[in-house]
DNA sequence: TATCTAATTTAACAACTATCTAATTTAACA
DNA sequence: TGTTAAATTAGATAGTTGTTAAATTAGATA
């Protein structure tokens, strides 16, 4: 049921000392022990809170010798949100069926499909379409605007599978991230290449 | 500070049973027993979910003869959900004014100005900008594809000011409505005037 | 390998929430 | 006025959540 999801997400955003986290991990990532004293609380809230921000999907964790760093999952803050609208107003709508909703179900899909409860990256697909939106969602989980060495790429994409020379290639290719000079960063959205604008 | 706001909204949505509700409500206005026996939950629930809902501003209730019907308040559901993603990204976009967020900040600040805490329009703005926001955010708590006697209209505005004949042509006058021997019916918000569009 | 230190996680508890039953209130109508 | 049908309030309980103090983990260092 989707019901569970949307009610998650909710519960996550439901608490001022989550909201807060989120909003300071939007400028960049930060660990735990930061977080918790630009809150004024102890580093155990924080722990708890991730957690609950982790279950909902909305953050990623990311482990650099014995520190962890969290950062935004933009991809499911913004697409819950969404879900919200589509699960109230599904029935009002009456079938009819907008581009957005169908690519967004079509996004949900492939998603679910190519990828592990733990959010690992079963295969690379095949299909265009589908490639792209694997590819949409992993970049989702970098930040913009920041400049990665390519190790710093490698070791993020080997988080999800690991094949990383395929897919740091694929990034470049359809246009998420560019290259210069040994230095990665991510492309404005409107460069990438989406299946939408290509049939 | 908006994040209490921002904070409400989630925690009303945080419950399986309220969003069932929404649900519910999104086909029409229901009394309090049957969403009662719709749900499986005793009266005193529904009252007590309610309450939280309409303290959120996410539905309306309308008393006729001793049965109180509610409805949802579309306007509150879909702007709240674009004032999260302002919340948690406004720091990382810096300053930067998207067309759509001047408007939506325009449409607050007017909302504020001209109604109360309770919901009432304390003046029908003169400004004809303004007037326009008021009406719609009048009319986005009308169910659409329903048909209404002008009783019924005269009855939902004098829910948020007394000069209902005045409100009710300038619904008429600005395309939010149409009207055929006797019978309201809301326009698709395509034929809506908006100041976007005007200037 | 043993120890120190800096980070996260666990466990416990107080505060809050959803739900029910039972009692109370409100408003229409006979 | 008394009856009825709706909503609300009060009180109780089981379950959940936010916070912290204490315990634990994992690098670093000697």
């Amino acid at each position: 049921m989707q019901l569970d999801k949307v009610v998650n997400y909710h519960k996550a955003l439901a608490d001022p000392t989550r909201i807060k986290m989120l909003i300071l991990l939007a400028d960049g990532e930060l660990n735990g022990q930061v977080l918790a004293e630009k809150l004024c609380v102890t580093p155990a809230t924080i722990t708890h809170h991730a957690a609950k921000l982790r279950e909902a999907s909305l953050i990623n964790e990311r482990r650099d010798k014995n520190t962890i760093y969290f950062s935004l999952n933009d991809y499911f803050i913004k697409n819950n949100a969404n879900a919200t609208q589509d699960l109230i107003y599904r029935s009002v709508k009456g079938g009819i069926d907008m581009p957005q909703d169908h690519h967004r179900r079509m996004q949900e899909t492939v998603i679910k499909n190519f990828f592990t409860a733990e959010g690992k990256l079963k295969s690379i697909p095949i299909q265009l379409k589908k490639k792209l939106i694997v590819l949409e969602h992993l970049v989702s989980n970098l930040e913009k605007g920041r400049n990665y060495s390519e190790k710093e790429i490698n070791d993020f994409i080997k988080n999800y599978h690991e094949d990383f020379a395929t897919i740091r290639r694929e990034f470049i290719m359809h246009q998420y991230m560019f290259r210069e000079n040994q230095i990665y960063e991510l492309n404005p959205p409107e460069m990438w290449a989406r299946w939408e604008t290509l049939s």
